[in-house]
DNA sequence: AAAAATATCACCCTAAAAGGGTGATATTAG
DNA sequence: CTAATATCACCCTTTTAGGGTGATATTTTT
């Protein structure tokens, strides 16, 4: 342990004391790395964090009172430099992306080795974006169109400019076609996809990944 | 080199002919990799690469002829089982994003070590996303949110209806309020957003990742 | 405690848009 | 050569969108 303040300052947020003090422990022997302050809660950590001052948060996302994915937009509000490292057991898709989207820097799984954390801790720092290799391929997949689709490339074009929620009108004009043969393209993907609206064919592009 | 058909099947397709054979000898070398075939363009590959069989192939985007992101859909098309990876000098968002959705399994820049390539290969075998530190931040950050919107939060998930296709009415039923609520604050978004249609909103909201 | 922002609802209006049906023709691709 | 695709046409009714102007209660911020 040393007193140096280049080091990178970390607080960890973790409800489980083994695996807290655990990492404490791994990483705060680490040169280079200072570990501030621990807690168990985000309710805990709010009063404090400020002062603590990290430059990354490792967080877990399962904790008592507001979850680790509630406290993310409240961490960046005080500390808007500060990444956050999101360390967690869950792989679910809506988990990734709420995360991500609420401001996560990289998204960890727990089995990752104690070394790659504190790697991924550096790399964050460096405006990488660190993240399990399995965490990685669900974020790839979900840029990835099917390939399989039903719908032809004039529709699937069409289908796209409805999700930018452009009416049959600016579609016409924008692709240089007839109103009426906007229509019937919308008709045909209605017909393919079996939906009646618009509201349902962006659902069913979406969830198809057509878009 | 060895004759063990075990080995992960690579093929490489990139213009550079000093850069193409480095990386097919570094590969070759490697315990458990065999480099089937290397092509300076996608044109000069389609002919065979259907007899190669490769589970991976590494993919330049800059190519003569055809480039890389156009024959991304044409290879998956023919080997819809093969993992393409994308190594290239490009850090564009647009290629990255255009590269992902094509069906890419990741995304490495040329500066990536020899080693960390190899790992990236057997990685995307077993379910991974490689993506080079850089690459994933811009992943990343597609996904975050824009802290500091100027949306209240019933506005940010009414515009987030919106930008599902959702009519007000349909909007006004999925939260419980009056149309003429749902009415109004739309108008608030369209003011604050400085628009006046569904589509431009939606426009703005993606520009700003308001959603 | 006062001021500002937010969330809620109401009613005026008109033009545009959506969705369903039916049919035709030319081009393209398998 | 046949199926899919892309193009356009006209019938119809209901819904939606967007603009204006107002009110009131709650919440948040200052």
């Amino acid at each position: 342990m040393t007193n140096d303040n280049n080091n990178i300052r970390i607080v960890i947020i973790e409800d489980d004391q083994v695996i807290r003090e655990g990492y404490a422990f791994l990483i705060g022997q680490s040169e280079g790395y200072e570990v501030i302050n621990i807690y168990a809660s985000f309710d805990e950590a709010a009063k404090k964090i400020v002062t603590d001052a990290p430059e990354v948060i490792l967080l877990d996302i399962e904790l008592p009172g507001t979850n680790g994915i509630e406290a993310i937009p409240k961490l960046k509000k005080v500390l808007p430099q500060t990444h956050i490292l999101i360390l967690t057991v869950y792989e679910s898709e809506k988990l990734i992306f709420d995360a991500l989207s609420n401001g996560a820097s990289g998204y960890l799984t727990k089995n990752t080795p104690a070394a790659k954390i504190i790697e991924s801790i550096k790399e964050v720092m460096q405006g990488g974006g660190p993240m399990s290799v399995n965490i990685a391929r669900m974020v790839i997949n979900s840029f990835r169109r099917n390939q399989d689709t039903p719908l032809s490339k004039r529709e699937t074009q069409i289908l796209e400019l409805i999700c930018n929620g452009k009416s049959r009108t600016q579609i016409a004009n924008e692709l240089f076609i007839d109103l009426e043969t906007v229509r019937t393209h919308i008709k045909n993907i209605y017909i393919k996809l079996d939906v009646n609206s618009r509201a349902d064919a962006i659902k069913t592009a979406r969830d198809n990944r057509l878009v």
